[in-house]
RNA sequence: GCCGGAGUAGCUCAGUGGUAGAGCAACGCACUUGUAAUGCGUAGGUCAGGGGUUCAACUCCCCUCUCCGGCUCCA
């Protein structure tokens, strides 16, 4: 009996018996037999010690191919554990999966271990990895394997619901080894630990046993793996510029916000120069919105108790409201609004709506405030009281995918104005704990659905992250350092309109329920502006930074730059005058990253030329100060909204 | 909320039981300055807050608050 393999190149080779994936490479090639990583048959993957017994196409897979990344990381993980296990015998070991960028193990030690202990675990890996142990596959019988890990009660609970997902039958499970050590695993694993040679232990953490926060809670390391050294230095170096960038940071060296604990977590201080960034946002959407049908309004930040328990947020998310403030009057009760919808609604409410004024489209730059768990707070980027650039539109049924489409793309050409490029797209749909009937929830994720493929944005479903009212679409844009973000949100809703019992008179003079589409494109102002400081590193362009151009004197110059200001109507400028040395000064406006720098001194008098440095670019130096102007009025000027 | 770590001058940080230190910033004086920090001086701290151990606590112990790394959560 022949064994046909056809490879990638659809050639064909022809063995008299069954042969292993390592067989082939080796057959193809020494280098490619040394460097073969796993095997791909049949687009399934296999350790490349699998044993292939039928005609089949496969592909070998070598570090070039993106998948072995995984599977190295994953064998990372295996070696993490087993170094941990032979360092701290009796710790008991959970899961360790291969995740984006690395891996990690979660252990329940008989001590907690600290940071400090990293490196030890890192050496006994290394040793581990010189020793090229070989990953050895086996299918067991869940009563045999339950009797191997005995004394690993994390272990037995996972061959206990172990099922066919695993790739093996139900009565089965598939177990790897490397020497003494033995783990559950589903593989496939490079084929020994010698593949494993540069990674690196990254943190550690706390994580609960499945992710169950009744479970107990066990110790997390993470790690990172690479084939390479340079892959593995590259990846070190983009982390501490990811902390270069960190918004906290910025935010105080840069003078935008501050804190205080006499305000209490998760609230900040918007001091001038961060008042005046985020201004500069604001107001770039306000006018975006005023020029594509919005009506603006304004609501305050309590409403009456039965506001909310209409809406349904009482019910759901109590525990994230802050508790109620008891009225002087009576036995009224008070919350601070978590949402703006209720009181967007109450609006609406307060007319009779004909058909003719819809689609009411109503804005507001609302702040919130959400009494988020302390260890989730998070900077900017998860606050407790926060502002949204928020608005509801109510509009009809026929009107839903015309408005899902304008919206997609008004909140695409906002995202690209602040300088996101690279925008993906989520589709939720409904949750376990949803409101609202199963035919309505069909249709609203439908025109979603149909206004992503209209707009030809390729999008991934999440299943059951909706909101509890209705489906979403989330824009999420990549930064600078390639992070994902999620920002926009734009959610139908059915639910609510009935829960508020909205109507419109129709055409045919019946009473008629309008459709509401909830939406925040930038999402929280507090969080975008924390996203734009790590997107720019804080050195922001010109037409968003607190202070656009900063004019450096040298000598007494000062008729001369009166003259130049008065032309800089519009401009965020401030002049530096004082006595001392030119350097010094350039040296604090380097510091506080500010674009535009414009040296004028006693020379540029008599010739009518100034200097200007710009960041990050080449300096214009000895220039006629007329175009030097004209530069600068062009250069701090917002981007076209593009729509 | 849970696991772990941390909190010292406005900022960045040193200080392992004997009454607290540096650099930058601030303030004063001198220097009058052409592309990344001029020199000298002055002032500044209930060592997060509270309790305890000790002859003596920034230092050791307990509680609380806040921050950081994770987990869980995110309308």
């Amino acid at each position: 009996m022949n064994i046909e393999i056809t490879l990638p190149d659809e050639s064909v080779r022809t063995y008299e018996k069954a042969i292993t994936g390592e067989e082939i490479a080796f057959d193809i090639g020494p280098k490619l037999g040394k460097d073969a990583v796993a095997i791909e048959i049949n687009r399934k993957l296999y350790d490349t010690s699998y044993v292939i017994t039928e005609n089949a196409s496969i592909k070998i897979l070598t570090k070039k191919d993106i998948q072995s990344l995984s599977i190295l990381r994953h064998s990372s993980a295996h070696l993490l554990a087993q170094a941990v296990l032979n360092l701290y015998p009796g710790t008991l070991y959970g899961v360790g999966p291969d995740i984006e960028d690395g891996f990690y193990y979660d252990f329940l030690f008989k001590e907690n271990i600290s940071d400090a202990d990293l490196p030890k675990i890192e050496k006994e890996m290394l040793k581990l990895s010189k020793a090229n142990q070989l990953f050895v596959k086996s299918i067991q019988k869940k009563p045999d394997a339950m009797d191997l890990f005995k004394n690993q009660q994390f272990k037995m609970e996972l061959i206990d619901s172990a099922d066919e997902s695993e790739g093996v039958e139900d009565s089965e499970v598939s177990l790897y080894s490397n020497n003494e050590f033995i783990d559950l695993c589903r593989g496939p694993h490079v084929p020994n630990t010698g593949f494993i040679k540069h990674f690196k232990l990254t943190r550690l953490g706390g994580a609960y046993w499945r992710g169950d926060e009744n479970n107990s809670q066990l110790q997390r390391i993470y790690g990172t793996s690479w084939f390479n050294k340079e892959d593995l230095e590259q990846f070190l170096t983009r982390r501490v510029e990811a902390e270069k960038r960190d918004h906290r940071k910025l935010g105080k060296q840069l003078e935008l916000f501050t804190t205080a604990d006499e305000l209490g977590p998760g609230q900040f201080l918007w001091k001038p120069n961060g008042a005046l960034l985020r201004n500069t946002i604001e107001n770039y959407s306000k006018k975006a919105h005023i020029n594509n049908g919005y009506d603006f309004v304004n609501t305050p930040h309590i409403g009456r108790s039965v506001l909310w328990e209409t809406s349904g947020h009482l019910e759901h998310y109590e525990e994230g409201m802050y508790p109620p403030l008891q009225s002087k009057d009576n036995d009224d009760k008070y919350y601070l609004k978590p949402m703006n919808c209720p009181f967007h609604i109450l609006i609406y409410k307060s007319e009779l709506r004909s058909y003719k004024e819809l689609p009411i489209r109503l804005f507001e730059l609302g702040s919130v405030y959400r009494f988020e768990k302390t260890g989730v707070l998070h900077g900017l980027l998860r606050a407790r009281g926060f502002t949204q650039d928020d608005a509801h539109i109510f509009c009809t049924f026929d009107q839903i995918n015309s408005e899902v489409n304008n919206l997609l793309r008004f909140s695409i050409a906002l995202l690209k104005s602040f300088g996101f490029k690279n925008i993906e797209a989520d589709l939720s749909t409904k949750p376990k704990k949803a409101i609202g009937n199963d035919e309505d929830w069909n249709i609203a994720t439908r025109s979603l659905e149909v206004a992503l493929e209209d707009e030809g944005i390729d999008f991934v479903t999440a299943e059951g992250e909706g909101a509890f009212y209705g489906p979403k679409i989330d824009l999420h844009v990549k930064d600078a350092i390639g992070r994902r973000w999620q920002l926009s949100t734009i959610q139908i809703d059915f639910a609510q309109p009935d829960n508020f019992d909205l109507e419109y008179v129709s055409t045919q003079n019946s009473k008629d329920r309008p459709v509401m589409i909830h939406r925040a494109l930038l999402g929280s102002i507090e969080r975008f502006t924390g996203i734009l400081i790590e997107h720019y590193a804080g050195e922001f362009p010109s037409w968003l930074a607190p202070t656009q151009l900063k004019i450096l004197t040298i000598g007494d110059v000062s008729d001369y730059v009166k003259n130049i200001t008065a032309k800089l109507s519009g401009v965020r400028f401030e002049i530096d005058d004082r006595n001392i040395r030119l350097g010094e000064k350039i040296h604090d406006a380097k510091k506080q990253n500010i674009p535009l720098t414009l040296i004028i001194g006693e020379k540029d008098l008599s010739n009518n030329t100034g200097s200007l440095n710009i960041l990050n670019s080449e300096s214009k130096n000895n220039l006629d100060i007329v175009s030097l102007v004209d530069f600068i009025i062009d250069d701090v000027a917002e981007p076209e909204f593009e729509f």
